[in-house]
DNA sequence: CTTAGATAAAGTCAAGATGACTTTTACTAG
DNA sequence: CTAGTAAAAGTCATCTTGACTTTATCTAAG
C-alpha cells in the first residue's frame, strides 16, 4: 500500500516490460502436405547469441499490448496477423539466467496466426527464417516452454472458425479447411463427420458457389459467417456481446 | 530489432508493472445459503480516491509474478490462497483514464481461491472488506471488466476438483461439493447426475468413513486425490508433467 | 416397536453428440 | 460409355447428458 522505502521519484528499481509473439501459419512441405510452422529470430546479442528466439521487443510507453504484438510481428515478417491473443505473462526471475536482476523483463506473449498465402511472401534473410513446429532447435530464454504453450492453445482452446478465417482465403472448401485442421492437430479427420460438425456450429456458411476444374465432382466453396470476429478483444472475447452493449448506462 | 533512437542507458520511459489479484471466497448469506465473495480495497489516493478496487501492488524486482500476487493477498486478507492462476495481463492505454502517459500501468492479474472456514477470519476493516459477486459497486479503472472475466473464468474453465479443494476442508460430503458448484454457477444441480459425474472423473475419492450426527442416512466423506496439483504452475498446468521430466536433456 | 421424514445412493430412460463406416451423386479423363 | 475420384448424404452403435424414479439407511416422534 505504502510506496516502498524510498519515497523520492528517482530511477526505481522495476522489471521492464517486453511483448513477444509466437507467429503460426500453414507451409506446405516436401511431401505436399500441410505443416504448422512459426517464425523466429536469430539472437545477435549478448544472452543467447546466436541462439533462435521469439519476435519480440520493448512495449512502448504509449502503445497497447496487442498494438505492440502486431507491429512487432509486422517489423519482422512484413505480415499482417488474421488472429492475434495474449497468450501468457512470463516472469519468472529465472527465465535468464546469469542476468543481473535489474535486467529482468516480464514478457507479455501473444500468438498470431498469419494466412498461408500470404506467408510465403514474408521476410526471410539470415536472421529471421520460418520453422517446423514439430523440429524446432533449442530456443533462447524460456521461449521453448512458451512455444510448447502456445502450440496446446492452438490444438485445444480454438474454435473452427477461427482457424479457418487465419490460414485460408476469402472462400475455401471443406477439404481445404479440414486439411488446415488436420496439419493443426496433427491427424487425420472423417471427411463426413468433419463435414457434419461444421455445417452444425453455424460459423462457416455454403457460398453457393462451386469450385471448377477438379477432377471430380466438384466441391462447394464457403465462407466464414459475417458476424464472427477475429482479432483478440481480450478477456472481452465472450463478454463483448454483453460488455460493448453495456458500454454506457442505459 | 535496434535499440530505440536514444542508445543512452537513462531511466528511459517506460511503463511500469503491477500485481493484482481477484479474491474469491463462498461465504454464508443471511438466508444461509452460500455464495460467492471477493476482497476489495478502498482507495486513498488520487485516481479513483475512495471507490473500491482489487487488491494489488508494483511488482519487486526479485519476486515471481505469483509470489507477488500471494503477497498482496497475504497483506490484505492475511489468508493464503488454496489456488492461485494468472488471469491476463491488462495493459490498455485508456485504463486510467486523465492520467499522465508515464504514469502508465500494466497489471498482470491472478485470481485466488481461499478456504470458506479461513475467510471468515480474514481481515476486514473500513478498507478491506468482501462483496458478493453478484452485487458490486463500480470499481476503480477497469476493474470491473476484470472481475467479469474473472467471474467468467471460474464458472467455465475450473475444473471440479480444484474448485473443491479452493472453497472446502479436507474432507467433505458430495452434498458439500454440490453446494459449492450451485453457488459457483448460481444454479441448482441435480444431486444423482453430480454424483454420477463426480465419480467418473476421479479427482475425489470416497474415504469410507461417513459423516455421523444428521438427522438421516449418513453421508459419505471424500477427499482429493493426492495427484492433484492445486497452484498455479502457470501454462504448464497440463504441460507439467512432460516439461518437468524433459527438464533437461535425456 | 413402529412409522414418518429426510437424504444418500443407485438405477432408469430418452435425447443428443460422436466415431466408424456405407451409399449415392456428380464431375473428369480416357 | 466406363473407370476413377472425391463430394455429399446417410446409417449405426456407442457414449454423454439431463430429467426422473426407486431403494436404502439413518433420526426422531409417538
Amino acid at each position: 500500500m505504502a510506496p516502498s522505502s524510498n519515497g523520492a521519484k528517482a530511477p526505481a528499481l522495476a522489471p521492464a516490460i517486453a511483448v513477444s509473439t509466437v507467429i503460426f501459419t500453414l507451409r506446405t512441405c516436401e511431401t505436399g502436405e500441410m505443416k504448422l510452422a512459426l517464425a523466429l529470430v536469430k539472437r545477435i546479442r549478448k544472452p543467447f547469441d546466436g541462439l533462435w528466439a521469439l519476435p519480440g521487443g520493448p512495449l512502448n510507453i504509449s502503445e497497447d499490448l496487442g498494438t505492440a504484438a502486431a507491429r512487432n510481428l509486422f517489423e519482422t515478417t512484413a505480415l499482417q496477423p488474421r488472429y492475434l491473443e495474449q497468450l501468457y505473462a512470463f516472469g519468472n526471475l529465472d527465465r535468464s539466467p546469469g542476468s543481473h536482476i535489474e535486467d529482468r523483463v516480464v514478457s507479455i506473449v501473444y500468438w498470431a496466426l498469419v494466412g498461408s498465402d500470404e506467408a510465403a511472401e514474408a521476410i526471410e534473410s539470415e536472421n529471421v527464417a520460418w520453422f517446423w513446429a514439430d523440429e524446432l532447435p533449442k530456443l533462447a530464454f524460456d521461449h521453448n516452454l512458451i512455444v510448447d504453450y502456445a502450440l496446446w492453445r492452438l490444438r485445444n482452446k480454438l474454435e473452427y472458425s477461427r482457424l479457418a478465417h487465419g490460414f485460408l482465403g476469402e472462400r475455401f472448401t471443406l477439404a481445404q479447411l479440414r486439411e488446415v485442421y488436420e496439419a493443426v492437430l496433427g491427424k487425420e479427420l472423417d471427411p463426413g463427420n468433419f463435414r457434419r460438425m461444421v455445417e452444425s456450429n453455424g460459423a462457416v456458411v455454403a457460398t453457393g458457389e462451386r469450385l471448377e476444374g477438379t477432377k471430380h465432382r466438384p466441391p462447394q466453396l464457403y465462407r466464414y459467417d459475417a458476424s464472427i470476429e477475429l482479432a483478440d478483444h481480450g478477456p472481452l472475447a465472450s463478454l463483448t456481446q454483453v460488455a460493448t452493449q453495456t458500454g454506457e448506462k442505459k
